[in-house]
DNA sequence: CGACGTATTGACTCGGCTCAAAACCTGTGG
DNA sequence: CCACAGGTTTTGAGCCGAGTCAATACGTCG
């Protein structure tokens, strides 16, 4: 008895969260029931591993709150961020297309909130429910084009335009001009995402700041020059400004 | 009559080549009979575009011979060279998932030879056809595999070792070992698909033979020791060194 | 053989990394 | 409310890897 009124109480958010996602959107509702029957919430601690590079498949998540960083390690020890997600991401889907192991680590950067999914009740999905098979590429498709525009930008803008770029993804432009945003997370971790150390990372945002009009208080940053900025930065890079969708 | 005798003729030859494809192999022969009276013998010079970035995806390819080059421009003229592909890869289908428009410019460096395929079959084929849409997914999740890589190579690899790892993925790591392999294509274009300038190649190429035991004369190089190679390069990356499929 | 494209070498500059020290938060407990 | 401890960020000095520009060597094809 006490057992089924924790289980109503647990699955009314559970769906509700699952129902805001494509992935389950278009799925049929008894499929669907299965998923928010096996899900489980998670809180995170700070720190605390979701999954590793190489280890078998057994979960993947859907993060509610809080910013999970995306990461894989070599054998010395030297770390690659390959991406930082938060709410409304999925993270780990994609191994079940891969012999169910996963490619790269994820870890809590704070407290994190997350629902977990068997990954077998995916893979089956998949191969079964050809919607299912559909969002998972239109997700999938996305992922690819933000990756070659990391590798372009790793590739052919410095430090400092890396950064502006990362501040561009964070605007909303159709907000009035002096616009202020603060960082999502810390700025060591925003170094290591977009592949540099934090000290360089510290200096190359001092030189934005004096090459551009930008005002940089703690983790505020106020812009009040959108068009400035983005010709500081997208001169080299293959998007003009508004570069929407490389951040969904 | 004669129309007929060349439908034959060249019929034959473009079902055998789709054929090999896992992305047709699955499909049902009526399916798969509909890309083949579409598809098209195509011969490329070296220099011609196959497309470009932003544009419309009227066509996807299957390369047959020959390398072709994928890339992006920035507005200021650079280039960034996301990836080289040849002989059985698809370019240009994952447009259809992306409002079909191209994300990236493909270029043949070389003479090339394709058969080229309208996009509006295969996107079709996606949403009617169950098999093809997880053929599809198979070949995204491996290419987002291999950009994962390339993104962790950029950030954590330096030049020696960048190169050092495009050459021991051109080795069988079963033939004995005086190993010889030749470059598949111009130094210069190496260096740009491993994100440096040329004159960066050259000398890096030398400290590389340095430092391992390595021969070089011309574009056949010979290397004498595995292992040796490996430990040099595959210390600054998450895997070991018979790296499998990163480059299929 | 000469000519053109590709590759290498040299000298120099500059961006980003390293290591170490200082400044700055932020939260804790007296 | 202050002092202090812990982390994070900034600054400084020096170094090294990779880019630039220009000159030279190499290869190959006519």
């Amino acid at each position: 008895m006490a057992q089924i009124a924790t289980a109503y109480r647990d699955e009314a958010p559970i769906a509700a969260h699952l129902e805001s996602q494509p992935l389950f959107r278009g799925m049929a509702p008894e499929l669907r029931a299965t998923f928010i029957q096996a899900a489980q919430m998670q809180t995170l601690s700070k720190g605390s591993i979701l999954f590793l590079q190489d280890d078998e498949s057994e979960w993947f998540y859907l993060i509610l709150s809080g910013w999970v960083k995306l990461f894989t390690e070599t054998m010395d020890g030297d770390e690659a961020v390959i991406d930082m997600v938060s709410n409304g991401h999925l993270i780990g889907d994609s191994a079940i297309l891969e012999d169910g192991i996963h490619s790269f680590g994820a870890a809590a950067v704070e407290p994190v909130t997350a629902i977990r999914l068997p990954s077998s009740l995916l893979k089956q999905a998949i191969t079964d429910d050809h919607k299912t098979a559909l969002a998972m590429l239109g997700s999938l498709s996305r992922h690819r084009k933000r990756q070659s525009r990391e590798i372009e930008s790793l590739t052919l803008q410095n430090a400092s335009q890396r950064i502006g770029c990362f501040l561009l993804r964070l605007c909303n432009p159709d907000v009035p001009m002096p616009l202020t945003l603060t960082l999502p997370y810390d700025k060591s971790l925003i170094a290591a995402r977009l592949g540099m150390k934090s000290e360089t990372f510290s200096r190359a945002l001092n030189k934005l700041r004096t090459e551009t009009t930008l005002a940089i208080k703690g983790s505020v940053v106020t812009i009040s020059d959108l068009d400035e900025l983005s010709g500081y930065v997208c001169s080299a890079c293959s998007n003009e400004f508004p570069c929407r969708d490389l951040h969904s």
